[in-house]
DNA sequence: GTGGTCTAGACCACT
DNA sequence: GTGGTCTAGACCACA
């Protein structure tokens, strides 16, 4: 779970983007309860008010529960929730302006999934 | 050259990002002078200001020269060597972050590249 | 912490010069936090935006750290990395020019750099 | 005869400290014909206007004759008057600043003067 | 509280 | 004509 300070995007931005990263891999799952505030923000070295912050975003979209006096949980169906809304958000935002680029660099679709194999 | 004013984005980057396609669109070649600060600046009703620090960020990224009461130009061998350092730069960061999105949504690399070669 | 409002150098770039200096002299040691943009301007009397400008330099020679929301701090190792750096720079860059003019000038340098060993 | 145009040094200053320290190492010795402002730009680049400023500074300090229809001339005994001049400028305005860069740094004489044997 | 961005308008130096 | 610098004042996002 790395965050990078000098990045352009809100360390509560980077932190609610990881998370959705976890869920999304399964590392959590529907009804797991996640870390809380406190320690995420001592690991992190983060103000827990930052923390807080990014858990909000979660709770807005209803992928998080707040249990009072128990910490945060994965909401019910939010693996599947959340995949279809990326899904649909990275189709439409994201990949337009990714496809000008390849375009314009005039890279070929070969190499780029070369590219990937060699990596991972 | 559009500017969008309500991006995250601060408008003297997407002017640098402009002016970096018209680069490596051919529009601008090696040694053309490109249009005065205050051109643009009146063009597109921006302050001169902003528009000087586009300018700043290319000539520090050594792709745009300033020739002291004459203006700005296109940087020798800019060109060619914007879209190498772009293409590399892009494979290897930029790439790979979003292939793993794509992996971690369920969608096919293959499938979207596919898709784009039939678009463009 | 002197601003000359008639030398050729911009404040800012005088402002960043003073901030070295205080860096080599120890004044300032790794990790510390630095006084923010307000409080220099306030000090000195000059616009925020100007001495934001001598930070965004030092943030560039990776001498300085941007915390967001918390303010500037000094670089990890800065202290070290800016007096090697430095050294080497002057040596290299500015001494050969420095000499050739004292050579040029008929002056002695051996004499110049002893006196200046009795001095200080 | 180097310019820079990248330098913070306008660039008739620079052209007339060239011509200084070509009067100054005796390439060009009193009464010595010098080189004409289109010869000067057109080798160099530069707007003759640019060219003519830098003579004009040496004729302003008396160092340099415009004789008319003939073109600049190395004036009366502006070898030694200028090794005068300079010298005491530097003594007084250059070299403070720079023996206290060598003291902040750190530097130790025989250093310096071992660099500029292995230079030069 | 912190820094980041932008504006409008002024003045300067350089070519 | 060109770009560079600075100001004063405003508004924003972040912690």
């Amino acid at each position: 779970m790395q965050i990078n300070w000098n990045d352009r995007d809100p360390i509560y931005r980077q932190l609610r983007d990881r998370i959705v990263e976890l869920i999304l891999d399964g590392v959590f799952s529907d009804g797991d309860s996640l870390p809380s505030v406190r320690q995420i923000a001592n690991e992190q070295r983060i103000n827990p008010i930052t923390v807080s912050k990014a858990f909000q975003l979660l709770v807005e979209d209803h992928l998080v529960e707040k249990r009072r006096g128990l910490g945060m949980f994965v909401g019910d169906g939010a693996g599947e929730k959340l995949a279809g809304l990326e899904k649909e958000r990275f189709l439409k935002e994201e990949w337009p302006v990714i496809a000008g680029k390849i375009n314009r660099l005039g890279l070929d679709a070969r190499l780029l999934l070369a590219q990937l194999e060699t990596d991972g």
